[in-house]
DNA sequence: GCGATCAGGT
DNA sequence: CACACCTGATCGC
């Protein structure tokens, strides 16, 4: 639950996800999703008056994120102040004091948090620093690397602060299982069921929440049916999501709700009153979204858990786990990191305490442990799953420089840039530095409901589903009209590379007589606990050889049964391939990436469209900072290289540590340290534009 | 009648 | 565990 207070230090003059108090005097809002706890005072009379005043305060957020919430009518008072932002799109916004006419210019950045549909974090950029806000976010592992316009001639911007969703930031919450894993335990649970006869049906125990729909839109892309919901007329303008809902209760997956719904679960009545077909009884199992999390050396479970005879939990989390927040923060390296959430159980301090040598300060000032003795770029020991592994010296400090000021301009939005959003990505490195030391294992079960709310509940929108909504296209010509229909993919980038792991836990054909509940906790490893019961979520948390290689490169594997057969490379290469198919990454570009090792989750980016900001359609020309650096001079060229000197200051090592070397690369490195030859890197030459 | 707050529930 | 909502009761405007 965000306790974030609305503003931030560098730009008081506005309020993000928060409408009260204070915020009552901001000059522009920001909402980054459509949840009540980021919503409190939005729809308040006091608010609401000030609206009416204020001619000149507007409410921004993304396309999606305004649509469903001009869907409530209880919101539809903003329809007019309403300034939708497209994703990745540098847009400037002037901050205007009416009182006194005073004016400042900050450039917004919406970049997608994979929290619910239409989440964003916001990047600001202004005379005081570039901040984020993160909202809500789950990003995995090495997501960042790959947002192009947290960086800024082939680094990371040089962030002051983030604001960041701290919901689960305590060594507790170590790992949580990816998108994908839950997605497939899931999805393969509901196939093993509906799939026995017609009268089999499957009941998803949501909360009244967004977030959901990935799942939603899963189940009906790989299983063929639609899923029955009390309400879509949220989504009436986001056919990829549309396509998979229905209110039709005949279907076989229902995510409907209903006070009463754990009752008439109790008699085989789903939520929606359906009780049977054509007179035949329904045979139903529940399946509850809850976070279920992992220690730092716990080996994984399964994602789903059987808690009855026909109730599941399954892993499902709104929110990145502490190695998913460690990974993120850390390769944005910001001076200043406050947490916008308290994680249960620990306080404040805790939270600030675990964020501080993640920031960018702490290097300076906390001397850190090295062992003595290492050979020259001597390779460090696979300690830990989740961390980077660096096969080299984390430099001190990440390269980094600030971004050009925009120049100044007339209130209203401007779409600085249009970049392509199918660019090939950069290749940036992630630096991890700061390992958690000790991991305090819970002993309580490790899972929480997930539950985040957006709802309206009662009296919803009466709007016809097709019509498109008038934006307001008077304030800003600009913005083209009734053209943004939002983009699910934008906020939820599909993985069309599922790996089939793990399938085998959920015997889609086979009909055991015996049980009314699919088959499903086949012991997939010796040693993984599967459980039937609902105690089983604490043998989760059974710590297990603590530092061997082998179980801390299974981190991108729950479900295998292969995860002894895992080698030291099979994760990464599976993470390139992955990384491959996702990225739709030009040909010539992979090849390249065959030369330099890269990290699993980096990519190599192009060069020509670093993050400049061009002049867009009536945009102001906002120049970009820096060529950029040839991406490829530092990779794996260990020797000096002259990168470029471009506007270089200083003379600054790039960072490529955090890339992991590809296979043959770390065999060639091995047999030379195998050998007693040194491995001799040398200090590159990067330049550094900001002071 | 409405909002804010709290207790209780999931 | 206690999340982040919901519902219902109470109180004050």
């Amino acid at each position: 639950m965000s306790s974030f207070q609305g503003q931030m230090a560098e730009y008081p003059t506005i309020s993000i996800d928060r409408f009260d108090r204070e915020n009552l005097r901001a000059r522009a809002y920001f909402l980054s999703h459509c949840h009540k706890d980021h919503m409190k005072g939005l729809r308040a009379p006091t608010l609401k008056r000030r609206l009416e005043c204020s001619l000149k305060v507007f409410l921004y957020c993304s396309p999606v994120t305004k649509e469903l919430l001009l869907t409530s009518p209880r919101y539809r008072f903003w329809e007019k102040r309403i300034v939708s932002i497209e994703i990745e799109t540098p847009t400037q916004v002037s901050l205007v004091d009416e009182a006194t006419g005073e004016k400042e210019e900050i450039v917004v950045t919406l970049l997608p948090a994979g929290h619910c549909p239409g989440s964003v974090m916001f990047l600001f950029q202004g005379n005081n620093g570039t901040v984020l806000y993160t909202g809500d976010f789950r990003l995995a592992k090495g997501e960042a690397s790959r947002m192009e316009l947290l960086h800024s001639g082939g680094r990371v911007k040089d962030i002051q602060s983030v604001y960041l969703d701290t919901t689960f930031c305590d060594p507790r919450f170590y790992q949580i299982p990816s998108r994908e894993e839950c997605l497939s335990g899931i999805l393969e649970l509901v196939r093993s069921w509906i799939t026995r006869s017609p009268y089999h049906v499957v009941w998803l125990n949501c909360k009244a929440a967004y977030g959901y729909e990935y799942l939603f839109t899963n189940l009906g892309e790989e299983l063929g049916v639609q899923v029955h919901v009390d309400k879509l007329d949220m989504f009436r303008n986001m056919p990829d999501i549309l396509h998979h809902l229905t209110t039709d209760r005949s279907t076989q997956v229902h995510a409907c709700r209903h006070p009463k719904a754990e009752e008439y679960f109790h008699w085989n009545k789903l939520p929606c009153g359906m009780i049977s077909k054509t007179k035949v009884p329904l045979h139903t199992i529940s399946i509850k979204p809850s976070t279920m999390w992992f220690g730092e050396r716990t080996r994984k479970a399964n994602v789903i858990v059987r808690t009855g005879e026909s109730s599941y939990r399954a892993c499902f989390s709104f929110h990145s786990s502490f190695s998913e927040i460690k990974d993120f923060l850390s390769y944005i390296r910001p001076v200043n990191a406050y947490p916008n959430v308290i994680p249960v159980g620990i306080t404040l301090d805790k939270v600030k305490e675990i964020l501080k040598p993640l920031c960018r300060s702490s290097q300076s000032t906390e001397p850190k442990y090295k062992p003595l003795g290492k050979l020259k770029r001597a390779r460090k020991i696979y300690l830990d799953s989740e961390e980077e592994d660096d096969l080299f010296d984390p430099l001190p400090v990440p390269l980094r420089h600030k971004a050009a000021h925009p120049i100044t301009l007339e209130p209203g939005v401007f779409p600085m840039t249009a970049l392509s959003q199918n660019q090939p990505e950069k290749l940036m490195q992630s630096i991890e530095c700061c390992k958690a030391e000790s991991i305090q294992s819970s002993s309580l079960a490790n899972f929480i409901d997930c539950e985040e709310s957006n709802s309206e509940s009662e009296e919803e929108s009466e709007i016809p589903p097709t019509l498109p909504r008038a934006l307001g296209s008077e304030e800003f010509p600009q913005q083209s009209a009734d053209v943004d229909v939002p983009q699910w993919e934008v906020f939820f980038k599909r993985n069309d590379d599922i790996t089939d792991e793990g399938l085998e836990i959920f015997p889609s054909s086979t009909e055991t007589g015996g049980s009314q509940s699919p088959k499903l906790f086949s012991d997939s490893d010796g040693e993984s606990t599967h459980v039937s019961s609902q105690n089983s979520s604490q043998s989760t948390h059974i710590t297990e050889q603590g530092s061997q290689g082998w179980d801390s490169q299974s981190d991108t594997v729950l479900l295998s049964s292969q995860e002894k057969n895992i080698g030291d490379f099979t994760s990464l290469n599976k993470g390139v391939k992955k990384a491959k198919a996702k990225e739709n990454i030009p040909v010539s570009q992979m090849e390249q990436n065959v030369l330099f090792p890269k990290d699993i989750h980096s990519d190599v980016k192009s060069r020509e469209q670093e993050t400049s900001i061009v002049p867009s359609v009536e945009g102001p020309t906002i120049v970009s900072d820096e060529e950029q650096l040839p991406v490829e001079e530092r990779l794996l060229s260990l020797s000096s290289s002259a990168d470029s000197q471009n506007s270089s200051d200083f003379e600054i090592p790039c960072t490529p540590e955090a890339e992991l070397p590809r296979q043959e690369h770390l065999r060639y490195l091995y047999e030379k340290l195998a050998k007693g030859q040194s491995i001799v890197v040398d200090k590159r030459k990067c330049s550094l534009l900001d002071t």
